[in-house]
RNA sequence: CGGGCUGUAGCGCAGUUUGGUUAGCGCACUUGACUGGGGGUCAAGGGGUCGGAGGUUCAAAUCCUCUCAGCCCGACCA
């Protein structure tokens, strides 16, 4: 008896797909305000485990946590002029404040480049001073038309990096040491997503940088997605705000400056790249529940059995949660950690008790096994790492199955409706951009032919790879 | 800014053409019983300014005017 899909299937409408699990997930709502989103508690829980995870990786790079305001005064934003170009249509601006119209307007921060520019200008005096690496956990709004929660929202949670260097090729150094210690290895490692790392066409880069890198995620449908970006911004602010120190040999400079980012978008990147049509798929590295122990029915001493299980796994260092619920079916229970992408579920009822047994069941691949009571616990880690790894080898796959080599722009159009393409970017350049642009279809980053990042866009044998983006 | 569409229970919708009892359906929710190995079954319930204002009428979710909000397409921007 075929019953109603729990959610729109993926190959139905994906947008849909998207927008269902969000909601039978409990993951995040709309705000009131249009383009704001509430993030659920389980949903707030994953961005929890991104966050401690990003947070000791930047640790491990060498930045510090501070904060800095909300507000920022106009007239900085303002300095910068490319800067200022690229975020004054999304702008919030606060007028009025304390019942009256204030002398300077204060921007809403969109980032905190400026700010942030203006007191390391003020931190920093000599070449001891440096490098300066910050860091900020913090709330960022740009107000944005077309938003989907997640992926596009006016108002989103980040980490903004802002370090500043003495030479060029400090900056330089510090801003691919994020990408690739910190962005793509949390990426990889933890959320078993393949990403691509590269650079940025001048078309695509953020604005003010003189380089911007970026790591690019495919997800299920075959599209793109910037999950994080590094910039180098050169001198540009550090001459704007005058951030600068006094060398060895007692002589002025200018500080070379970067930032880095990575969002909640990354929930959206997590979702669509591992979620099929039962629901998420959560790694578990980064699951905030990695197993839960369901109580099939209060009988024959099942109850206990699941709880002392759930005592053993949590001794054992897994992440476990009990389901004990006597007044929802199993059916239900099943179907709602499915929903929620817990990798394993272990099943606890009488049947498989009267053996000496629990059933196991891997989120990934629904493979069901028995195992006995006594030394599941101590199976579970190695299943998990398995979980972990076969998530990784289906992105890649995929992945790797929908990225095509193409050696003209018409082949790259065509191969970008269901994926990635790979053309040469000497063939492309940006004119053939431009035209790409026209069918919605851009450069998501410059690549070495062998996957790198190259030192420059004139380096030979650099390739585009275009797709289609969120 | 122009064109089109939609506002009815938490969500999704029917009812509007042709005005007429107490405004319906599915899901969700509450209570109880039986259940429990894949969204359980049965029974009994709760929940509505029909986006808002005004008008026509004996009578308006339904007709008229105005208005607000949201969505889509175009334009603008890149």
């Amino acid at each position: 008896m075929a019953k109603a899909p729990v959610l729109t299937p993926q190959a139905d409408d994906f947008p849909r797909w998207y927008q269902d699990v969000l909601a039978k997930a409990e993951l995040a709502d709309n705000g009131p305000v249009r383009g704001t989103m509430v993030i659920r508690p389980y949903g707030y829980s994953l961005w929890e485990r991104m966050q401690a995870e990003v947070d000791a990786r930047i640790k491990d790079a060498g930045a510090e946590n501070a904060y800095f305001p909300l507000f920022i005064p106009e007239s900085y934003l303002t300095r910068e002029a490319e800067h200022v170009e690229g975020f004054s249509p999304e702008l919030a601006v606060v007028t009025h404040a304390g019942g009256k119209e204030l002398e300077e307007p204060v921007v809403v921060r969109p980032t905190s480049e400026t700010v942030i520019g203006e007191f390391m200008a003020k931190w920093i005096q000599s070449h001891r001073d440096l490098p300066l690496l910050l860091n900020q956990w913090a709330n960022v709004v740009r107000w944005e038309l077309r938003t989907r929660i997640f992926l596009r929202t006016s108002e989103f949670l980040w980490q903004e990096g802002h370090t500043a260097h003495a030479t060029q090729a400090d900056a330089a150094a510090y801003a691919v040491q994020i990408l690739h210690d910190v962005y793509r290895d949390f990426m990889v490692d933890v959320l078993a997503m393949p990403v691509l790392i590269g650079r940025k066409t001048r078309q695509e880069r953020f604005a003010g940088a003189i380089n911007t890198l970026a790591c690019e995620a495919m997800m299920g449908d075959g599209k793109a997605l910037q999950m994080g970006t590094s910039h180098e911004l050169g001198q540009n602010f550090a001459k704007v705000f005058d951030i600068a120190y006094q060398d060895a040999e007692g002589t002025q400079q200018t500080c070379w400056t970067t930032s880095w980012g990575v969002s909640t978008r990354m929930m959206g990147g997590l979702i669509m790249c591992h979620g099929d049509d039962a629901g998420l798929r959560i790694p578990p590295r980064l699951a905030s529940t990695q197993v839960v122990v369901l109580v099939i029915k209060d009988a024959d001493g099942a109850a206990e059995a699941a709880g002392r299980l759930v005592d053993e796994l949590r001794a054992a260092g897994v992440r476990a949660k009990l389901d004990a619920r006597t007044d929802t079916s199993f059916g239900r229970r099943a179907t709602d950690w499915e929903l929620k992408g817990v990798p394993v579920r272990i099943e606890v009822g009488p049947r498989d008790l009267a053996n000496g047994e629990v059933t196991v069941v891997r989120r990934d691949t629904g493979e069901k096994s028995q195992a006995t009571v006594d030394g599941v616990a101590a199976t579970i880690p190695g299943v998990l790492d398995a979980v972990q790894a076969d998530l990784l080898g289906a992105a890649t796959r995929r992945r790797d199955e929908r990225t095509a080599e193409v050696t003209t722009i018409d082949e790259a159009r065509e191969a970008a409706q269901v994926g990635f393409a790979r053309i040469p970017w000497a063939t492309l350049g940006e004119q053939g951009e431009a035209v790409l642009a026209q069918d919605a279809i851009t450069v998501r980053c410059l690549q070495t032919p062998d996957g790198q990042v190259p030192a420059s866009e004139d380096e030979p044998g650099v390739v585009a790879v275009v797709a289609r983006a969120y």
